[in-house]
DNA sequence: TATGAATGAGCATTCATTCAT
DNA sequence: AATGAATGAATGCTCATTCAT
């Protein structure tokens, strides 16, 4: 059975990424539950000491996962913010317009505290934390600017700094996070229970109500800071 | 080791209790992972049989220990919001005052869809389900209620209504789940890194901010509701 | 499969003892390695579970194992020696005569530092080492007193304290087990090469002789103790 | 990261005991596990594959170790003795003072029939043990000749044929073998457990005492040879 | 010669659940 | 109602060895 080896880097970043395709495509269908390295290997057709040839430990594997794709996520928040000069409604766009493609991976975000840092080399851990802070500042640093500029052309906003729009940020993630967490999922078979309609958050929406309020709250000038 | 048996619905009820609360301790020192029934029924000082004749999975103790605090902390908010005049700043502090007294129970929630729903009898947790709809129509009543006076008083705010007033709570609440799945946990090794401190959320502030913001924007006369 | 449940303290003792008795069949036969957990389960007709209802962990089962044969052996000594008037060859025969009976066992001792020390409970571990000590200080004593009265019935002794008989006694085990470590096994295919011949050891023969020398030098009156 | 090849044979050779000092180091550090492959090829700054190309099973290499210890050993106790006039306390010293050196080793040997002999080649194992019994004899015939010029010289020796000493040396490396597993190593939590004291066995002392005893016996003309 | 990615059987241990007493 | 011994599938991980390059 065996595989084709992996000799260079490019190969073995493809073999690692058929490891983490696998593990992401069987946490969606399990649902919120890390799959075991068993069903992960029999995924990706490898030998379960492949799969350690590549992660120290299992979790390793899903913050890597995570890691990834909170990068795509404020990579793609900060290329389009750059773009334009900002708006409550553009920066409350894009951060939702994000959202739906990464649905699944903030149930991953949601285990971080529980079940994937029991398991991960503290250093692992802190370089994604820090990485984490990184990406929120810069995303900060550009949202500064822009409200700067906005300011400058005549928009009524209060002048935002760079460590506030940061932990905005931070906190509009948190509050999709929260959302993400409550939204039914697709095959949930209380979907369709019509009393439990009322109560169905849906992602977009919902987060989009949060994310705007508490963008206003922090640009418009009729209201005082925290 | 014989323990007394139970024989009538109270004691019955005394026996469950025990048992609830050995998991919830339990839960609570294990930060973040459901404890066996081998450690819960140590601690309940029962043996493991016994469990099985209260609860018919694991899962469920777990579903009903959160259903419990579920009801705590909105029959809370609805007997402070009933006894006073609404006021923006009211709404926002009785939701968190009583955030810190769960801050784990919120972690109990996070795994609501991921490991309890997987392993609990359809019956039972739609029960759960629809009980939380209740509550949080009737303290939307309240607030909706409540709001009407406080115009006729002749504050500046925009009336509400009930399933309006239902949601924003729920939203509130959703939001308080994912800041709370940020927040570190006491004894957690980055809590004193210097370069995470910026972002390193705080449950009570950073929930009333959000909180704060989403009740302005839908009370406050000058916007529009969504 | 079900196995009848052992319910009061001796049905569990039994059970405890099935167990020991498939690891040390499986030990002999492995020559020298500890089983699996798998294998002797497997051989005691019990489910893996069952094996940690009875040992901590596998090494415990082992070290139990060797615990139980070195109190049989030093009950023997024991016994044997009070019966009669000391006498070199008595305390040589005695100690002689139980070895061929545990040869197997003395390649658990030889496991003891290596690799049951390392998956043990401290507390496990020193209990058995007291225990060691005490019995080896109870020989002693009765080798002291032996000793004393041969001297006093005319024969040509010198007299030994009971922390030197316990630590000659000490002394001859440990050069029984470099022995026993010696002896090839009787399945080895090199027990009949004859250039091998001069140097192969008797487990009886060759423990004997150095027994024999210890001893004599220690009791002889003609020989200063060390 | 490719080494320099090993064309020659003293460049094969040198790239082999790279290994089996790595080996070796790790043994010692180990305290009595056989270190996995992985860790002495780290070590030696090699890859996996070229350990196979100079031995056929990790057991081999320390098979080889072994033989070269006591090699060693025999060696530096031939080249004492065959300088001198024969003289008890000359062996017993000459063995005692190579003990201390090669403690680590005995943990080694200790592993021979159990661990090492399972997965070695035949062939190779006997050459081994033919080895050592040459080795054995020619010490023997050294201290049988010396023990001649001693008699003629007026020593009070009983004359020792070739075969006996190889025997006898052989008895006093199994004694040697023996106390040297039951001295606790020096990391062990239980060397200052003083209840345990009296019988903490000195690796130099304990087998001096025994080895003297059974020379004495051997040599010394007032005794009988067995 | 040298490499190191791949293998997959093997291992100790855990744990929710059952059921005879 | 209460017990707790028994179960056995499942899990994360190790490691000696192979072999294509």
């Amino acid at each position: 059975m065996a595989t084709v080896r992996a000799r260079d880097d490019d190969q073995k970043l493809a073999r690692k990424h058929t490891l983490m395709d696998a593990g992401w495509t069987l946490f969606k269908e399990n649902d919120g539950q890390l799959p075991s390295v068993a069903q992960v290997v029999k995924k990706a057709g490898l030998a379960k000491g492949t799969f350690y040839l590549y992660f120290k430990t299992k979790e390793e594997l899903f913050l890597e996962l995570l890691s990834d794709a909170v990068k795509r996520f404020f990579d793609n928040i900060k290329t389009e913010l750059s773009a334009e000069t900002i708006d409550v409604d553009a920066v409350i766009d894009t951060f939702v317009k994000h959202v739906s493609e990464d649905e699944a991976l903030i149930h991953l975000g949601c285990m971080l505290s529980g079940v994937i840092e029991q398991n991960t080399e503290e250093e692992v851990l802190l370089k994604f934390k820090l990485h984490m802070v990184q990406m929120l500042f810069e995303v900060g640093a550009i949202i500064s600017a822009a409200v700067e500029t906005a300011i400058e052309e005549g928009k009524p906003y209060n002048p935002i700094e760079t460590g506030v729009a940061a932990r905005l940020m931070l906190r509009s993630y948190a509050a999709f996070v929260g959302i993400a967490q409550m939204v039914p999922p697709p095959n949930s078979p209380y979907i369709d229970i019509p009393e439990l309609a009322p109560v169905k958050l849906d992602l977009q929406l919902d987060t989009k109500a949060i994310v705007r309020a508490l963008w206003q709250d922090a640009l418009q000038a009729c209201n005082n800071p925290e």
